[in-house]
DNA sequence: TTCTAGTTTAGAATCGTTATAAATAAAATT
DNA sequence: AATTTTATTTATAACGATTCTAAACTAGAA
C-alpha cells in the first residue's frame, strides 16, 4: 500500500512538497504507465475522476501541475492558441502538431539537429530551444 | 486620401474583404511603417486609441485580426502561456523570446538552420516548423 | 435607389485560470 | 500523544481574454 506510492514521496520529498493524499492520486495518474503522455488541465481532471476513487478539486489540480512543472516533473509545451498542454516527459525534446486532428506527439532529441543558431542578444543566454513541426494531412489544399 | 489607401484596398479585395473604414484603420497601424512588429490584441487596440481618431470596438479588432492571420497578412506565434501575439511579419522566421522582459525578437530564418529533421507520419507533410530560443540574463541562478 | 449580404457594435456569455479565505492535514515541537 | 505550526486543500468568487449574439449599419450589386 505505502510501497506502492514509496517512490512518488520520495520524488515529492525530494523538492519539498508534502505527500499528500492528492498529490499522490495525481502522480499515479500521470506517472505510473509506460510510456509518457500530453494532456491539458481539463483532460487529466477526468482523467482523475474516471481512474480513481479519490476526489481532487480543480484548484488542486492546477497547484499540483504547477509545483510538478517547477520542480520539473513536468514540461509545458507551447502551442497555437490559448490551450495550455504539459509533457509528463520532461525530457529535452520536441513536437509535432497535427494541425487536423490537434494530436501532440514527440520528437526525440536527437532526429532534429539545429546546425547554426543566430548570435544571442547582449548580456543574454540560451535557456532552451523549442521546435514545433505542425503537419497536416497529405491531401490539403489539392487541386481537383 | 483614397491614394494613401490604394494598396490596403487592393490587397483587401484581393482576399476577398470589404475595405471598411475599420479595416483600413487597422491596415494603416499595423502596415504604414518601415519595421514590423509584434503585439497583442490589447496593445494593438490601445494603439489605435492612440495614433487614430477613428474609433474601432474591441470586436471589431478581434474579428479583424482573425481575418488578416486566415489570410495571411499576419502570423501567430506560439508562446508558453496564455497570451497571445501577433507579428507583422508574415514570411518564415523564428523568434527570440526573453524570459526576463517577455520581448520578443525575430530571427531571420537563414540565421537558423536544421539539418536534420524526423521522419513525417505517414500520409502527413510538413505545414509550417516553428523554433522559439528562449533566453534569459546571464547573471540567471548565479551562485554568491 | 433599392436590395442584399457582409460588417460592425455593445454587451452578454463563456472559457481557462488565479485569488481568497476558511477548513483540513502533515510535520515539527512539546 | 497532545499541541502547535505551517502547508495544503477546497469551494467559490473574481478575473482577463476571447467568442457569441442579434440589432444597426454599410459597401457593393442590381
Amino acid at each position: 500500500m505505502i510501497k506502492e506510492f514509496k517512490q512518488h514521496i520520495d520524488r515529492l520529498r525530494q523538492s519539498g512538497l508534502r505527500p499528500t493524499k492528492q498529490r499522490l492520486t495525481i502522480c499515479k495518474v500521470l506517472f505510473d504507465r509506460k510510456d509518457t503522455f500530453h494532456f491539458t488541465i481539463d483532460k487529466l481532471k477526468k482523467r482523475i475522476e474516471k481512474n480513481t476513487k479519490s476526489k481532487v478539486s480543480l484548484a488542486t489540480v492546477y497547484n499540483t501541475i504547477h509545483a510538478f512543472k517547477n520542480n520539473g516533473f513536468l514540461k509545458e509545451i507551447s502551442l497555437q492558441g490559448n490551450k495550455t498542454f504539459f509533457d509528463t516527459n520532461s525530457t529535452s525534446h520536441h513536437h509535432f502538431y497535427d494541425h487536423d486532428t490537434g494530436d501532440l506527439m514527440d520528437i526525440k532529441n536527437e532526429d532534429i539537429v539545429v546546425s547554426k543558431l543566430p548570435t544571442i542578444p547582449k548580456g543574454k543566454k540560451i535557456k532552451k530551444v523549442e521546435i514545433t513541426v505542425s503537419v497536416e494531412n497529405n491531401n490539403h489544399n489539392q487541386k481537383k
